[in-house]
DNA sequence: TGAGCCAACTTGTATATACAACCAAGCCCG
DNA sequence: CGGGCTTGGTTGTATATACAAGTTGGCTCA
């Protein structure tokens, strides 16, 4: 028997999954809670205390307990969309989409996306520009089952990083990142030179505890670096704006 | 005024981030904080169980909470030691020792760390190899009033990173994954062919809210990737052993 | 009308208490 | 000597209660 506040976590995070609560809606109050649950307030506070602690809920003494925004979940959900990258950094995103098609899956995509061969996926090629430049190739497999209605989407006008966040929230995600030289077609949709480096990110993603899809993102090497900022999970302090700082050293 | 669990977690983290508590030493039990703080059970149980969810303490029932090992900490520091990660692997590591010495700190090397120029900095230039074959080529800068006996080390046997951590947990971490092409000294030193891509990680990393060390890391784009696993702080489940498929699949 | 006050609701913290489960060490008894 | 039991210490959870502080909306009174 799971202990009653972690029943209290798991309901108000399957209200929050299911899509039933929003971002922005007002969750059950300690009191509500306590009504309705038949638990001690110590019991509520404790389950709505932890829930902001990931993430999940904000809460605003005086007013009530609110379903968070999903962008303010983890870092790894943060990097995720690069227009919202750009546009952070004051530049114009634009994206051009290559190829939007129903495939069958086979193969290493159906082994990472965990679907028995044949089944249907979606297949996505974009090319992701900033001020113009191109600065990111995006080739996605896409579990058809998760998102239905991928095919009518205008995935120049919303990433799908943002559309498939706005599915259900993703929960996980396994990352690798390599450096390698791309193939020609590659080369020409980046305009890189023919010795280039080319930096590849294999990302994996799950919503649900299911991969819902992987994406290889390639970008030329002289116009794209990855940066994170880590601390432990209890601090979060100290040092800000240290990146840019950083970008400077040319040993 | 401070609420009086974080007064606990306070006093508690201090006492292992200066030394006096290290890895697997015990730390005082609710009932003795209890006594010692005077505070009620409940509160003492907020701080350990908050610093049990930070990864500073492990709590057994029955026997008592102990400092955690800083390993389990968070996935920044796992990153951290080539060494660890190559036997992870069950491959052999070495090293070789190209450069030990202090130096003054000038320009962005004294920025990054966060020292005037002038200051006495150590630089380390290391060639960790696994199975024989090079795979990073690690150019260190160490605030040397940090580590003060840093020329006396034998980092052929204990690598900087392990030697920092010794010193005192790292807390924060920041770094830059770079596709780039590597110059000729790296390229020999990598055994690297003259067009191979090299991913280069620039990383800096603090104690104690300071910048203690500013790291350049080289590897061969063919023998080297970064591999990442992340969950949002709550869940930390699902689906393991992933990253190895990922690794097979060549689009 | 408008300014200020107050009541109701919310979260945040703190205490005292209780019971269950777990662990280690020592004790008793066969 | 050894197996099982007890006992004291520890964590994990749950409740009832209390006070402080922030927010909101309505009400009163000038």
């Amino acid at each position: 028997m799971k202990p009653r506040y972690q029943q209290l976590k798991d309901l108000i995070v399957d209200r929050i999954s299911s899509g039933e609560l929003r971002p922005g809606d007002r969750v059950p109050s300690e009191h509500e809670l306590v009504d309705a649950m038949a638990v001690s307030r110590m019991t509520a506070n404790r389950a709505l205390r932890e829930l902001t602690d990931e993430g999940y809920v904000e809460r605003v003494a005086g007013r009530g307990s609110f379903v968070a925004d999903y962008r303010s979940r983890s870092h790894v959900l943060e990097v995720q969309n690069i227009a919202d990258e750009i546009e952070r950094r004051g530049h114009s995103h634009s994206c051009q989409v290559l190829r939007q098609s129903l495939q069958h899956a086979r193969g290493e995509i159906a082994k990472a996306l965990h679907v028995t061969p044949g089944n249907d996926v979606f297949h996505l090629l974009l090319v992701h520009y900033e001020q113009g430049a191109p600065i990111q190739v995006e080739d996605r497999h896409i579990v058809a089952s998760f998102a239905p209605d991928c095919l009518a989407q205008d995935f120049a006008a919303v990433t799908p990083s943002a559309y498939l966040s706005a599915i259900a929230p993703l929960t996980e995600a396994e990352q690798i990142v390599r450096a390698q030289r791309a193939n020609r077609a590659t080369r020409q949709r980046l305009q890189m030179t023919d010795d280039e480096p080319c930096l590849v990110v294999l990302r994996r993603t799950w919503a649900d505890g299911r991969p819902v899809t992987f994406a290889r993102l390639q970008h030329p090497g002289s116009r794209y670096e990855l940066a994170g900022h880590y601390t432990p999970p209890g601090t979060a302090k100290s040092t800000p704006a240290g990146v840019v700082l950083l970008e400077e050293i040319k040993p």
